[in-house]
DNA sequence: CGCGTTCTTGATCGGTGTCAACATAAGTGG
DNA sequence: CCACTTATGTTGACACCGATCAAGAACGCG
């Protein structure tokens, strides 16, 4: 996936050895964590919060197709993927529920939350899954401790924002043909992004998620899939994929789509 | 239009009167905005800042087609439209310009700086257009000293990311009649939010302009307003649009578009 | 091994993008 | 104030993408 310039990551980029609360509760350490580099937890404990046992909490499991929360559930704690996919749903204004992003290790979940103290959308997991908890009350009090820690979170949302908004305009602008693309590179180099391999990895959603996600039907993606293979840039075995041509697939999302918005720039 | 889950406006729900510290500068009162009852800074005010003059600073005319503020310029201030509107632009991913967003009175800009500290987007004015300047440095000294301030700013944060998840999901997955009706009835009820007639309005920005929001061509925009007004569903008249029979626009949110997710529950 | 779920594939049709021409408004300069 | 130019909006013809409905295949799980 090129660099887009307001497509970003979550999370903060801790790269250093963070202190490690979780060792004293029996879990395995945190410095043996997968998704320790965006880790925000950790970021957090490092900025100057003088309790980052405080934050982060227990760990949790949770089992294949298991809610890790609902709608109206009160936000007690956020939760940061260890190991796992979660798919994040939405109800949209038809009762009907909408995929609206999927979360791997190391990504945030449950922000959704903060508007009203309890959650809007619901967390699925794609298979048996485990998160870390992390203390809502004890990162609010972080952050009135600690203006780096404020400036942390603040930031973190600023670019969750800024992930949202980047890919909402390019879904509603984009045909079939790039989403799944985007959809496919998106997933690649986030793959690659925990150390695993960008060429080859598996997807852990249905095509039907996969359709709900980028705003198109299971037929399309399944046939979209099937021309990808067929022109030889991705290899497809079930829900294992392997990145052929990359190079083809960036530029099929430079193609232009729907025409863009006039330019007037004083 | 209905009430939806995720649907949300960004700003407090300061009723009450707030203290004015814009009286001693010269410019109209607080008091007197047509923004207020949607003022973030007037209730951050409200919430314990010591200083409110700190935070909300001096105002700011925008000429029509003036940009607010650009990619790349530093995050000094967030804006709180007084009046007028404005267009937010983002580049895509072929460096194409993209709407992604309409804001009037009482809205709060420039939030795409919070990930960097850099502005990420660019705001545009539609119309000649004045905003109120809320210092950034101020708002965070109120978020450190107040509890409070820190709980409502956070929660003003978590309703926008919510509601741009559900225009995101709602665009994705409409098909253009719904997606029209639904920027319709969003502008007519934020324009009645406003104290003026939400079925009688005029659409400051262009068809290219609404076209780039709901993800379709302008011509498109144009055959499908052209359509609705022959359904006496609206009247139109250049860009002065007239909300003839809502319930039927609300209705056409309702048809069913692309398959929903698959529902799992447990 | 049998059955439900998920995935694929095909035929058909409607919705939208595309390109073109035109109409109207807005802005500009004499 | 008018004539000119440019931006903006409308309308039409046509092609193609992607949804729909239907049937069949492959896998997962009991």
């Amino acid at each position: 996936m090129k660099p887009h310039p307001i497509a970003v990551v979550p999370g903060g980029q801790a790269e250093l050895a963070v202190p490690d609360p979780m060792t004293a509760q029996g879990g395995s350490a945190c410095s043996v964590c997968p998704a320790l580099p965006t880790c925000m937890a950790g970021a957090m404990g490092m900025l100057g919060c003088t309790a980052p046992e405080l934050i982060i909490g227990g760990r949790r499991k949770v089992g294949r197709h298991q809610s890790l929360y609902r709608p109206n559930d009160v936000l007690a704690t956020l939760f940061q993927v260890r190991s796992g996919q979660f798919k994040l749903v939405a109800l949209d204004l038809m009762g009907e529920q909408r995929v609206i992003g999927f979360y791997m290790a190391g990504d945030l979940l449950g922000l959704d939350g903060l508007a009203t103290g309890q959650h809007q959308l619901r967390a699925v997991a794609l298979e048996d899954s485990e998160v870390c908890e992390i203390s809502y009350a004890g990162l609010q009090a972080a952050m009135s401790a600690s203006p780096a820690a404020l400036r942390q979170f603040i930031q973190l949302l600023g670019h969750v924002s800024l992930r949202e908004a980047a890919t909402s305009a390019f879904m509603s602008n984009m045909r079939c043909e790039q989403r799944l693309g985007y959809f496919l590179l998106n997933m690649s180099s986030r793959h690659a992004a925990l150390g695993y391999s960008g060429t080859s990895f598996m997807l852990r959603m249905s095509r039907a998620d996969i359709g709900s996600y980028v705003g198109i039907t299971p037929e399309s993606v399944s046939r979209l899939i099937g021309r990808f293979k067929h022109n030889g840039w991705i290899t497809v075995q079930r829900r294992n994929v392997g990145i052929a041509d990359r190079e083809q697939l960036q530029r099929l999302l430079s193609a232009d789509p729907i025409p863009a918005a006039h330019s007037s720039v004083p």
